[in-house]
DNA sequence: TTTGCTTATCTTTTT
DNA sequence: GATAAGCAAA
């Protein structure tokens, strides 16, 4: 399977492409020039077709550096040039690959100083685009006593839509924020302020970096020329959620040879949220004609009965998508339904599921658990840690976003731009008695310093912290002057912060120590701080070593399990108030959205999949409160799913098998043999009373009949 | 000017 | 359950 490297010519390999593929994929990878839109469903072998597509260009004797392979994540890009290379070739790993903020970044450093940037400029992470935002904001004096001011992650929102929507704060607040339309002055003098702070101090946020790439394109021709020679073929992959600065960026760098491949599943755009518009897959014929469409409709990933489900979740979208899969392969069972008691009574079953597959034989790595937010696996975390079961936890929090992190990653800031308002911000404030008033002072006395680390370390105040301060000049000083490698100067770094560290973390500094020492391991791989910071900043790396990554277990939020796959997948507290997000709740737009995520969620699954309703979730200060499933969950056909069947403890358990009249009281939640878990509406007429079931909806039963069982609570 | 205490207000998803 | 704003006191 291993190709050995000194492979002389790749096109002395012989690949038997027309049994590796099927006729569509085996079209969209013959394809040797003009515009292609591959449309290609859940499991239908998206993936395998770019691999083989970049592997017959190869072997047509397209040299590996005119590709660009652009994916929604680096390692994504990775793992399909490494799986061509096995087919044609190590030359394949020199095609470029990675994510379209990565490579535009790489482009600006390059190319930035034609639009007014040095090489050298930072990268704006989310959280610094707050600080910042924050920051502006209260020197416009538009937040502070008795200001009612937009929450910092709305304003980041709306400053990032703005941006992205043609410019007009006016036209954003009407459409998305109407209830900030008095914080419309404000806001409008904000952006332009924001904009200019970033260009002075060779600022970009994520926006930027796409927004300016495609200035780049436009207003220099020598550029947009050189990108055309240089990259002869150019594939997207999720094409569907990229935005429209993405797909002009596209054309502008195409616009010599249109030799562009985009792919991607409408139905399965998750991202608007950051400014993703899945009409972007509908308009690429518009943007280039002549434009060749493929459709992938064989789903080779999951088996009959899944997919059956998965089409049921997706037929009930308000946009018609444009394809309809059918499954390659037979067999399987439908996807099981658990009703629990409560979150905790959910984890322990999905433990008690893990534990039985992997008795069954499944590796850790063939399974999955999916939810929609970072905290719905809190309980399930505690059950695998108490069981010592050890899984791998994709999306939520991120360690580059942590505090310590943060702190230290800002002090190497420091020794990069000594003018770095936001990082000294950071810094001061951590020392005793040293305030916002303080840090404005110390920084007007610094911008006006010719070296201000100089100035910081002979800085003179009557304040007790004066000592603190000027040691901290003269350490940054020093460093700046005496350049060390990364991690002897990270190591030097941490030795200053450590006792505020241990002061504000004395619960848990020793964890965050281990992370700060993992950041320093990490370090040795870069050649400068620059690169450090920006590459930190664009893939964030997992919080695992990534070698045992590889065989655990996986518990991920349903947009981080985007493009992968498993033999087992759980889908966690499909409730009501769980799932769609409450955040969503209220905007069609929105809930399809949240539809096309569920889509996603169960389209990872090969073989098992289980769904998961707790009855009862917390919620913030009110405690339990019940829930209802999902009005997903209650879309699908009932015949499409199968209860779980509690093993021989379900019989045995106390009550359950009590019947008779007056004990089916309205209110009651009850359990019948078919239908499942449901709650009592209403008594009509002897012996006959009507059901709301969890699952199978309103039913009316005659007590004589039915089967009926009270569930204790 | 800084800090500590109280209270209210949400809690998505991510390059 | 964290985070931010408001207010009183050191």
């Amino acid at each position: 399977m291993t190709m050995s490297t000194d492979l002389p010519d790749p096109k002395g390999v012989f690949v038997d492409f027309k049994r590796e593929l099927n006729p569509e994929q085996l079209r969209a990878v013959e394809i040797m020039n003009g515009p292609v839109l591959v449309i290609a469903g859940a499991g239908s072998g998206k993936t395998r077709t770019l691999v083989y597509r970049v592997a017959r260009l190869i072997q047509e004797g397209v040299k590996p550096d005119k590709i660009l392979l652009l994916t929604f994540t680096r390692k994504a890009a990775a793992t399909m040039l490494a799986r061509a290379s096995r087919i044609v070739g190590p030359q394949c790993q020199q095609v470029t690959g990675g994510t379209f903020h990565g490579f535009a970044h790489r482009m600006l450093r390059r190319y930035g100083h034609l639009i007014g940037y040095p090489n050298n400029f930072t990268i704006l992470d989310r959280t610094d685009m707050l600080d910042l935002l924050y920051l502006l904001a209260r020197q416009l004096e538009l937040t502070g006593p008795g200001k009612q001011f937009p929450r910092k992650s709305t304003l980041a929102s709306i400053v990032s839509k703005t941006e992205n929507c043609g410019g007009y704060v006016s036209k954003v607040i009407e459409q998305n924020y109407p209830h900030l339309l008095g914080e419309l002055p404000g806001l409008e003098k904000l952006v332009p302020v924001y904009r200019k702070y970033k260009k002075v101090h060779a600022l970009m946020d994520y926006d930027d970096l796409l927004l300016r790439w495609r200035d780049v394109l436009k207003e220099h021709a020598q550029v947009r020329e050189s990108m055309d020679s240089w990259f002869q073929y150019i594939m997207v992959d999720e094409y569907q959620d990229t935005n429209a600065t993405q797909a002009e960026i596209v054309h502008l760098m195409a616009c010599g040879h249109d030799n562009v491949m985009v792919v991607g599943d409408d139905a399965q755009s998750i991202y608007s949220f950051r400014g993703a518009n899945f009409k972007n897959i509908m308009n690429f014929p518009d943007m280039f004609s002549r434009t060749q469409i493929i459709k992938l409709e064989r789903n080779y990933r999951s088996t009959q009965p899944n997919l059956d489900c998965t089409n049921a979740i997706i037929a009930n979208a308000k946009e018609k998508f444009t394809k309809r899969l059918t499954a390659q392969r037979k067999g399987g069972n439908p996807p099981y339904l658990y009703t629990a008691k409560d979150e905790v009574d959910q984890a322990k079953f999905v433990a008690d599921r893990i534990q039985e597959l992997l008795k069954d034989g499944f590796k850790p790595s063939d399974i999955a658990v999916l939810f929609r937010a970072g905290f719905h696996s809190f309980h399930l975390e505690t059950e695998l840690g108490s069981r010592g079961i050890t899984f791998a936890k994709r999306g939520g929090l991120r360690l580059i976003e942590a505090a310590h992190i943060k702190d230290l990653l800002s002090l190497l800031r420091l020794l990069i731009n000594p003018l770095d308002r936001l990082s000294w911000g950071r810094i001061l404030l951590l020392i005793e008695r040293l305030g916002i008033k303080s840090v404005e002072k110390i920084f007007s006395q610094l911008i006006k310093s010719e070296d201000p680390l100089e100035c910081l370390s002979t800085y003179k105040t009557k304040a007790a912290w004066g000592e603190t301060v000027r040691g901290l000049g003269s350490l940054l000083k020093r460093l700046h002057d005496m350049p060390a490698d990364l991690p002897d100067l990270l190591l030097q770094l941490e030795t200053w912060y450590r006792p505020h560290l241990e002061k504000i973390h004395h619960e848990d500094y020793p964890k965050r120590l281990r992370e700060l020492a993992h950041l320093r391991g990490l370090s040795a791989r870069y050649d400068d701080a620059v690169s450090m910071l920006a590459d930190l900043a664009l893939d964030p790396p997992d919080q695992e070593e990534m070698e045992k990554e590889k065989e655990r277990l996986v518990l991920s939020t349903m947009h981080s399990a985007k493009g992968l796959e498993w033999k087992a997948v759980l889908i966690l507290s499909l409730a009501e108030g769980r799932f769609p997000s409450p955040a969503a709740s209220f905007r069609t737009k929105e809930i399809e959205e949240e539809r096309r995520l569920f889509y996603v969620a169960a389209t990872r699954a090969k073989d098992f999949l289980c769904f998961c309703y707790p009855a009862f979730i917390s919620v913030s200060g009110t405690g339990l409160l019940p829930a209802r499933p999902s009005r997903f969950l209650e879309e699908i056909p009932s015949d499409l799913l199968q209860l779980w069947k509690k093993g021989v403890d379900f019989q045995g358990s106390p009550g359950s098998d009590q019947t008779g009249p007056g004990i089916f009281t309205p209110g009651k939640r009850v359990r019948h043999p078919i239908f499942g878990p449901g709650r009592v509406i209403r008594d009509i007429g002897p012996k006959k009373i009507q059901v709301l079931f969890d699952v199978a909806g309103e039913k009316t039963l005659h007590l004589d009949y039915a089967k009926l069982s009270v569930i204790e609570s």
